[in-house]
RNA sequence: GCGCCUGUAGCUCAGGUGGAUAGAGCAACGGACUUCUAAUCCGUGUGCCAGGGGUUCGAGUCCCUUCAGGCGCGCCA
C-alpha cells in the first residue's frame, strides 16, 4: 500500500473508532455509521485531509454539525496517524492537519522501487482484456484509428500498472462483405496494371494504397494471375493483399508504439463453426426469430430500438453476428472484464452487443465500451475533411512522420475519451513551448543533465542510508513530494476509471513543480547533507516522470 | 422523430463515485539568465459552469425540461 494510503486509511479508521466510543458514552446517537468520505480538500488551507462526517451524522443525531465535529474530535486518538493538529470549518468538516515529516518517508521509497514505483494491486490479478483499433484491414489506418490506439494502449498500460492482467487484442474483419468490395477492387487494379480497361467497381476502394499493393505484386508474379478463373483468382488477390495489408498496420502500431498480444481473426470464427453455434445457442435460449427469410436477435428485450438481423435472407451471418461469437469466445478464455474502445459512430452497437452479452448468459457489465469521439484535423485553422472512399485522409503514419510519435500520443491522451477532439497539426509539430509535450520531457532532460554532472563533478549518488532528507524544508521541495507521493493513487484512479488522460495531467503537474523546485533550489551545491537530500529528491521526481510517461508511450529524453 | 455524446475564462480543455472561495495551458502585458539546459520561472484577470425548474445541510457534478453543436438510427462494417 502507498503511503498516502496507509496515512489515509490510519485516519479513516480512527474517526470511525472516535465516533463509536462516543456513542457508548452517550455523547452520540446513530443507527449506522455514515459512508463518510476522508478527501484532500482543494484548498490547501483546509489541511491535508478533511471529512465531512458530522454533516452526514447531523440528521439522525439530532445535533448540529460542529456540534457533532466536536464530540467526535474529543474521542479521536492521534496516536501513530501523522495528525499534527485538527480543526472545525465551515459548515462542519473536521481538517486534518498533517506532520509535514511525512513526506520524508516517500523519496526513499521512490528509488528503491525505481520503474516499479506508482504500480499497485487495486486490481487484484483480474484478467482483463483491451480490444482496440481493430480497423477494417482493407485500408491504412486513419486519425480516428490513431486516437483508439493511444487510448486503447495507455488504458491497458495503466490497467496493468494497477494491478490488472492485461491483454491487448486486435480483432481483424478478414470475413465479410468489405471482402468481397475488396477482392473486386483488387482484380480491378491488377487488370488495369495490366493494362486492361475494366471498370472500377463504384463501391470499391479508392485509396492508393490498393494500387501500391497490387504494383507490387504485378512485379513478383506478372500477369500470372490474368488466366486464372475469377474466383480464384479473387480469392489469391486477397490473400495475398490481406497479409500484406495486416503486417503494414501492424508495423505502423509498432512504429506507434503499440504491441498487441494477440491478433484474432474473425474468419476464424466462420471456419471454426463458431458463429452457428453461438446463434443455436441464442435460438435455444429464445433470443432468435425468422422474419422475411432472415434471422433477427430480440435486442430490444435488452433495451435496444430496435430489433437486429444476425443472418441475412442470403442466409450469410451479418458483422453483428460474428461479433456476438467473438464476444462469447472472449468470455470463454476466461476474460473477467472485456473493454471494446470503439469510434462514436459505432454506439448505436452498444446497446445490442451488451444485450447480446447478457442473452449469453453473461453479466453484461462485464462489457465496457469505451466510446470516443471523433477527431478533426486542423492545419492552418481550417479542417481538413476526412473521407475514406475517396481516399483522401490523413494516414497515421503521415502523422508519426509529421509531428512524431511523442506528440502525437501525448496530444490524443491529453483529452478524455469523450471529448471531440481537434487536432492542431501545426502545434503538434512546433516545436516550441507551445507544446505541453515538451514541458514535461524538458523537466526529465533537467534532471538527467543535474544527475550525469553530477557524477563529473565526484558527486556520488547517495545511498538511500546516508540520506538526511529532513534538510528539504523550501516549500517547492514539499510540493514536489507531495506530487510525487501521489503516483499510485493516480494511476490506480484511472485505471479505474478507464481515464488514461489523467496521466498526462499528473504528468504537467509534476513537471511543473519541478520546474519551480529547479528555479528556486540548487542541486549541486557545496553543502553535501543538502546536495545529497536534493539529489535524491531529483532522482525521485526523474523516475516518476519516466514511470507516467511510458503509460502513455511517450519517451523521457535525458537531453533535449 | 428517437437514441448516445458534448456545452465551464477570449481559445483549447481539467474538474475521483455531490463538499468549503470553480482551475490549468495558450493568447495579452510586465519582470527574472556571470550560477545544475530561459523548451524555464515570477507577477497582472477573466467566469449567470448554455437557460429554467427540482432533490439537500451543500450541485459544475444527481433528476426533469428547453436550447445549441456532433454522431447514430441498412438483411453495411
Amino acid at each position: 500500500m502507498s503511503i498516502v494510503k496507509s496515512i489515509q486509511s490510519k485516519i479513516i479508521e480512527r474517526i470511525g473508532q472516535a465516533a463509536n466510543s462516543a456513542r457508548e458514552n452517550g455523547d452520540l446517537q446513530f443507527e449506522k455509521m455514515p459512508e463518510f468520505v476522508l478527501e484532500v480538500p482543494r484548498e490547501k488551507t483546509h489541511g491535508d485531509f478533511a471529512t465531512n462526517i458530522a454533516m452526514l451524522m447531523a440528521r439522525e443525531a439530532k445535533m448540529p454539525p460542529r456540534k457533532i465535529a466536536e464530540i467526535i474530535l474529543r474521542h479521536l486518538s492521534n496516536e501513530g496517524t501523522w495528525i499534527d493538529r485538527t480543526e472545525i470549518a465551515g459548515p462542519g468538516f473536521i481538517n486534518f492537519f498533517l506532520d509535514y515529516r511525512w513526506l520524508y518517508q516517500v523519496p526513499p521509497q521512490v528509488v528503491e522501487l525505481n520503474e516499479n514505483y506508482g504500480k499497485s494491486q487495486v486490481g487484484q490479478g483480474k484478467k482483463v482484456q483491451v480490444e482496440f483499433v481493430s480497423a477494417n484491414p482493407t485500408g491504412v489506418l486513419h486519425m480516428g484509428n490513431a486516437r483508439g490506439a493511444a487510448i486503447g494502449d495507455s488504458l491497458a498500460s495503466v490497467l496493468g500498472a494497477a494491478g490488472f492482467s492485461v491483454t491487448r487484442e486486435f480483432y481483424i474483419n478478414d470475413a465479410g462483405n468489405q471482402i468481397e468490395k475488396f477482392a473486386k477492387s483488387l482484380e480491378a487494379r491488377y487488370l488495369q496494371l495490366l493494362g486492361e480497361a475494366v471498370p472500377f467497381p463504384e463501391d470499391g476502394y479508392h485509396g492508393q494504397d490498393l494500387i501500391d499493393t497490387m504494383k507490387v505484386l504485378v512485379e513478383k508474379v506478372g500477369d500470372k494471375y490474368k488466366s486464372v478463373e475469377e474466383e480464384l483468382r479473387r480469392e489469391l488477390l486477397v490473400k495475398y493483399a490481406l497479409e500484406e495489408k495486416i503486417s503494414v498496420i501492424k508495423k505502423t502500431l509498432e512504429n506507434f508504439g503499440v504491441n498487441y498480444d494477440i491478433w484474432f481473426s474473425e474468419q476464424s470464427l466462420h471456419d471454426g463453426g463458431e458463429i452457428e453455434k453461438t446463434i443455436n445457442e441464442l435460438r435455444d435460449k429464445g433470443f432468435i426469430y425468422e422474419s422475411e427469410g432472415a434471422l433477427w436477435f430480440k435486442s430490444t428485450r435488452f433495451g435496444d430500438e430496435k430489433d437486429e438481423v444476425v443472418v441475412r435472407s442470403n442466409g450469410l451471418p451479418t458483422y453483428f453476428a460474428a461479433d456476438i461469437a467473438y464476444h462469447k469466445n472472449k468470455f470463454q478464455r476466461g476474460f473477467d472484464q472485456v473493454i471494446n474502445i470503439w469510434g462514436a459512430d459505432h454506439h448505436g452497437h452498444v446497446a445490442r452487443m451488451k444485450g447480446a452479452v447478457q442473452a449469453l448468459g453473461y453479466e453484461p457489465d462485464r462489457l465496457t465500451v469505451v466510446l470516443m469521439q471523433l477527431v478533426r484535423l486542423f492545419k492552418g485553422g481550417e479542417i481538413l475533411r476526412m473521407s475514406k472512399r475517396t481516399g483522401t485522409y490523413v494516414t497515421l503514419n503521415e502523422l508519426v512522420e509529421e509531428v512524431g510519435k511523442d506528440a502525437a500520443r501525448y496530444f490524443f491522451i491529453m483529452r478524455s475519451p469523450d471529448s471531440h477532439l481537434d487536432f492542431d497539426l501545426d502545434l503538434a509539430k512546433s516545436q516550441s513551448a507551445d507544446n505541453p509535450v515538451f514541458y514535461v520531457q524538458y523537466a526529465h532532460a533537467r534532471i538527467s543533465s543535474i544527475l550525469r554532472q553530477a557524477e563529473e563533478m565526484g558527486y556520488s549518488i547517495p545511498q538511500v542510508s546516508n540520506v538526511d532528507l529532513s534538510l528539504l524544508t523550501e516549500q517547492s521541495e514539499l510540493e514536489l513530494i507531495r506530487k510525487i507521493a501521489d503516483l499510485p493513487e493516480e494511476i490506480a484512479n484511472a485505471a479505474l476509471n478507464l481515464a488514461p488522460h489523467r496521466m498526462t495531467a499528473y504528468a504537467h503537474d509534476l513537471a511543473g513543480l519541478f520546474h519551480v523546485f529547479y528555479t528556486n533550489c540548487r542541486v549541486l551545491i557545496e553543502d553535501e547533507k543538502l546536495r545529497n537530500a536534493r539529489l535524491m529528491l531529483a532522482q525521485a521526481a526523474g523516475i516518476c516522470i519516466r514511470n507516467v510517461l511510458r503509460l502513455v508511450g511517450v519517451s523521457a529524453p535525458d537531453q533535449m
